[in-house]
DNA sequence: CTGTTAGCGCGTTCAC
DNA sequence: GTGAACGCGCTAACAG
């Protein structure tokens, strides 16, 4: 079915492919009166034009390419959501790779430069290394980086050691001593450098300026999700000296956080507070503390700036960051610690 | 860059592009020496097919679409995961199609058919009409809905009416009788036959089968989302006589009803019970009651079935329906009512 | 203005 | 076992 192509409605319509491509294109030069005829032919027959068969020719596909672990972090989502409005805007596609493992990550990463399959890609959360980003570079299509950086490659981000800065200061602030960090693996093999670990940098620093110490206990580390925060925590509070706050690499684990202060019967946030980073879709439903991180802009940002890319080949070879504002959003998670 | 064609692999290693494709498609007949200087050869100039000359060729694509209202529904998420991990398998890529308005659904119902792109075409959570479900029929590409159903497509679905009656039958067994229902627009533009609808059935059936009345008043629709559940169990909740239960057509939906309790100091599930529907992710943290649906599994077995559906054209035509099972979950934000 | 033809990159006959 | 030629459906360049 369907099988018609552009030489049955040049047939029906009494006139030469080409014609049929032109009124297609609404190319300027053809006569109203055989436009007229073609536009009737198309609709009689139902054609549409192969898509597939119309890139191979124009050496184009109209389609974005986006690789983020979408699953595994509701972030992901919320990106996507900002990128996917701009494709609408453009007429673009949107062909989606999930990764969840460190083969799969590779895989694309070695493939993908290809580029076939899209104009443009977006890679969010996802960091490459250098020769990773040596291969992106020497690929044909622009690449743009969302929540990852690479010295060589566009990029929009936040300042992640900043973020962790402002979290641990905000619970230091209010009071608290003993704050416990809680992350994902910082020398994980789906990121080179990941947020985890620049922000961690921001807690130690925040730690140092306020002459607190460090202390090793009160850092986990597990795989990202809830339940692997929810146990962390339960570690931490069965502590001797239990921390009196945590800050949380994400939203994701700060409900974890929630979760396990929740299962001890510990209220929040009268002897524990709990901040989070993101500031998710649903942190303001749980009236979450966290760190605000603009989510779907960013996802807007990356695509507009992928459309630049696409457009100037000059862009394309740059490296621009796009740097986007942090903002601590105080909700009802935080409070000053019990006083002694 | 990486403009390598398969001419010049040819020509590179010494033989004809035939030769060269053969070995890309491991076919048999072809000599081992010469296999090992193409292969060479490819590594060499690290050459990589383009894949959409090769979908053009082959007249497949590889890819399957998928269109739902993703961001509008945390449910589309979880089950675009489960057909994620069913595409992995097959080394299928995923091509997405996002509509959060009319417009944007009808342009795809016209367009999709059409289906160069893709091999096969997964629908969640949007009915077609007849007509539509007549071009779905007519075009090249096996369909399948999720979430959705037409008598002449095929389908993964979930019993709605029974689901409806359940959650309700719930209300009423812990002995409530001022009932509340809260859904989305049941006459959306979305869907034809929408799944609030069919749930709507189920609760006026319990509401009957119990003998109790049905009161307009208490039944309220608006756009799906958090803001608008939370503004319509405002305006429930300020009644003369309140309901002392909602039922809300979605978990998402729910956390607005709880949300809006919160806001006037009325305890769930002491003072007010709620249950929802669907059991996306966060709906065991918050403790809400609910109707579980099989969301992940649901994309599963769309994308299981869609593959069958790919492979023997008799199948494309018929249509089956998968009914997945539904499940009270009973956490605490339902109980009985404050005994008079 | 419009018909014809040559690719786009690859898979696949069909002879050699 | 392997090379050459054709076709997938469409666009663009070139005649007319």
């Amino acid at each position: 079915m369907s099988e018609v192509t552009i030489r049955d409605v040049a047939k029906a319509a009494g006139v030469g492919v080409g014609t049929v491509s032109r009124v297609l294109n609404n190319h300027p030069s053809v006569r109203e009166s055989t436009r007229k005829k073609v536009e009737e032919a198309i609709e009689a027959l139902d054609y549409k034009p192969h898509r597939i068969a119309r890139q191979l020719s124009l050496g184009k596909t109209s389609n974005i390419g986006v690789v983020a672990p979408f699953f595994i972090r509701p972030s992901s989502v919320e990106r996507l959501r900002g990128v996917e409005t701009i494709l609408a805007e453009h007429k673009y596609d949107l062909v989606l790779y999930n990764v969840e493992t460190k083969e799969r990550r590779d895989q694309l990463f070695e493939s993908l430069p290809r580029g076939d399959m899209f104009d443009g890609l977006l890679i969010i959360t996802l960091t490459p290394n250098d020769d990773e980003a040596e291969r992106l570079l020497r690929g044909s299509v622009p690449v743009v980086l969302v929540d990852a950086s690479h010295p060589r490659l566009n990029r929009v981000v936040i300042d992640d050691v900043l973020g962790g800065y402002m979290a641990t200061k905000h619970l230091i602030d209010l009071g608290h001593e003993r704050i416990a960090y809680i992350s994902d693996i910082l020398e994980s093999p789906f990121e080179h450098v990941g947020a985890s670990s620049l922000r961690y940098r921001g807690y130690r620093d925040a730690l140092a300026e306020a002459g607190l110490p460090f202390l090793p206990e009160y850092y986990h580390q597990d795989q990202h999700g809830v339940p692997q925060a929810r146990k962390m925590v339960h570690e931490l509070l069965a502590l001797p000296a239990p921390p009196t706050a945590i800050f949380a690499a994400s939203d994701t684990q700060a409900i974890g956080a929630l979760q396990a202060a929740s299962e001890r019967g510990i209220v929040v946030p009268d002897q524990l507070s709990v901040i989070g980073f993101d500031d998710i879709e649903i942190a303001e439903f749980l009236k979450l503390t966290t760190i605000h991180q603009p989510l779907f802009t960013s996802g807007v940002e990356g695509a507009a700036l992928l459309f630049q890319c696409m457009q100037s080949s000059k862009l394309k070879r740059e490296a621009n960051e796009i740097q986007l504002p942090l903002r601590l959003i105080e909700r009802a998670t935080t409070a000053p610690p019990i006083s002694i």
